[in-house]
DNA sequence: TCTTGACATAGAGTTCACTCTACATTGTAT
DNA sequence: ATACAATGTAGAGTGAACTCTATGTCAAGA
């Protein structure tokens, strides 16, 4: 299947503006049909969820077109993409065990709170 | 203890520049010396380190100024901070499930990379 | 006393990732 | 044929969170 711009947008969850954006900042480079119009397709769908993935996972923009223009490359670039891929990994690991440690004192914030509101509450009452 | 903006800048790994702006934007209210010097408590140590655990998960500066606020009035504030940190915990708990989900997606793409590394150097020494 | 360095304020500049505006062109329904 | 909605480009504007610059003050050491 091909998608104007409109409906790819309903697809992708992204708007017109942000995707001109994206293919300004080559991360995406959809075909053009007769009359100019851009024209995606399933595979800018599947390309486009791993983009969101990505920048979900705190990757920058810079670095997923850097990613893209190998990708543009096909097979001579694979190890290269996949060592990307497990830097990023490496970075996303650390941020989910930074956020559990994180959960782990805000929890720890919010007992103190309630036992704080407890113990403000006796004093309003005794 | 009372530290100068350079010391706590050096204990805290905030620019000073960066001091100066939390002030501004009202989520630190430090103490002046007699020459109008910023003169920073140990009290303000344990709250910046708690404004960089909000901001690393996620909370705007604008919502931080809010709790400062808060936290300024002392306990008939309490239940509303608790609130707020309750309504940032669920925030962060779906964060984390977010992140982790995209952990698993991450880890079959490059387990596919490996697969398809393995297979073009097949046909390259075959 | 003089100089140097840390500090002060006000305001400008930067980066990122969009988001929007102005205006021209094209496709579609009546 | 005409109107109008969708699309095109170029470039400006936005908001968040810093980050830096210019200029001035002040305390302490040589």
């Amino acid at each position: 299947m091909e998608y104007s711009i409109g409906e790819f947008s309903k697809l992708t969850g992204l708007g017109i503006h942000t995707l001109r954006y994206y293919e300004q900042e080559r991360l995406i480079a959809p075909e053009r049909n007769s009359g100019n119009r851009r024209c995606y397709s399933d595979n800018d769908l599947t390309w486009i969820a791993f983009i969101k993935r990505l920048k979900d996972t705190g990757m920058p923009i810079k670095e997923i077109r850097h990613y893209a223009e190998l990708r543009a490359d096909g097979d001579p670039t694979l190890s290269e993409r996949m060592e990307m891929l497990v830097q990023h990994r490496q970075a996303l690991n650390e941020q989910i065990t930074r956020l559990q440690e994180h959960k782990i004192k805000l929890d720890e914030k919010i007992e103190f709170y309630r036992n704080e509101i407890e113990r403000t509450q006796n004093n309003v009452s005794s």
